[in-house]
DNA sequence: ATGCATACTATCAATCCGATATATTAAAGC
DNA sequence: GCTTTAATATATCGGATTGATAGTATGCAT
């Protein structure tokens, strides 16, 4: 009714592995332009992380503003410049600090479980070119992985072999069970079954 | 050097399994307020599409305004008033349109991969405790959606045996994966080598 | 010669996320 | 009895992310 000083919560500037942290984790192997790192995003790290320009190029500015990295223009002939950013002594310190967070989140967002939830408004025939299109797309990401290590953002080892290998167990694991379960969407005897559970 | 016609874009109204489509769908189980949508979010629906107040008040605004949901305010004593959202027609026409995506996402996001990716820069400790700490959660996430099904929000029988299937099975082998191989995060010849390579 | 790929930069609107604010009641703890 | 916490409900705001687009130049292929 009348509110005692409400002020705008101020966030303790909270401990995060956001794309600022991981832009700082990628200089650790030497400088590299936006340019460098949005491919070492898709080759890589965005398989986990994603980023596109419009993440990448502001996290540098704020980089850089803060003092946590530098850079330097070069000039090409016929090329834009590049913007060739290094990582600074307080920046290495933030990235410790970026990384001591004992609790990191792994979120997964997908469209195609979502839409598959609703497989009883969908047509047999869409379902299946929704789970083909998928299993097409695992599978060229095991051919990708497979041939790993190949980036060049690897000071990493230890850690890129462990997430590298994550992701080529946690990729053939999806294809199984899409392999095993499909059939329970696109069953015939999809009314029998359900009309059976519900009546007993 | 002077653009032959190039207009803003215009995004043809992107086909997407976005929160909106989401929230369109569980009305499919019959009216429910916003409030209702988040415990449904919370529950199972946000294990593989997370969602906040933030975007589901939002969703639900805009729904209202294009016709495909209506809401009726239900006075109650005590509490504050609930608006109870229900799908129209068009709604049902738009849910489908948002299920004919070909092409649907899965994406990760996950701030512990990134982080472990640098386990070269944790110490060994860091690394145990965030690694266990994960595990413990999919400890907790197995034990849910064992018990499943368990919300009233499935009308979508089929489907949602499916996603939790998969959750199921996802998570067991994250968690096999994490057994398997978290030794070689903390390796005794981590050290040397780490040495090593600073060192010359 | 025209379009397309590559190499660089950068921005913008739409959306999403996490935290917070407001208000009331009921149960649970001290 | 008093107080804190949880539950029921609504909603907003700043900051971050997404996806598409823009601009500029070279070289290659059709």
């Amino acid at each position: 009714m009348h509110r005692p000083d409400i002020r705008p919560a101020m966030p303790a500037e909270r401990i995060s592995m956001d794309v600022k942290t991981v832009c700082l984790g990628m200089l650790t192997d030497g400088p590299a332009s936006g340019y460098d790192m949005k491919k070492c995003f898709e080759s890589s790290f965005g398989h986990f992380f994603p980023a596109g320009y419009g993440s990448i190029y502001p996290a540098l500015a704020a980089l850089a503003r803060s003092g946590l990295v530098e850079f330097e223009k070069i000039l090409q002939e016929g090329k834009p410049d590049r913007k060739v950013y290094s990582i600074t002594e307080k920046g290495r310190e933030e990235l410790i600090r970026g990384l001591s967070n004992s609790d990191p989140s792994h979120k997964i967002r997908s469209e195609f479980l979502a839409t598959l939830w609703f497989a009883h408004l969908m047509s047999e025939e869409h379902i299946n070119t929704v789970i083909d299109g998928k299993l097409e797309e695992i599978e060229k990401f095991l051919h990708v992985i497979d041939q790993f290590p190949d980036c060049e953002c690897d000071s990493a080892q230890k850690g890129a072999l462990f997430v590298a290998g994550f992701g080529k167990h946690m990729a053939s694991e999806f294809r199984k069970y899409i392999h095993n379960n499909r059939d329970m969407l696109t069953d015939e005897d999809e009314e029998q079954a359900v009309l059976a559970a519900v009546a007993q």
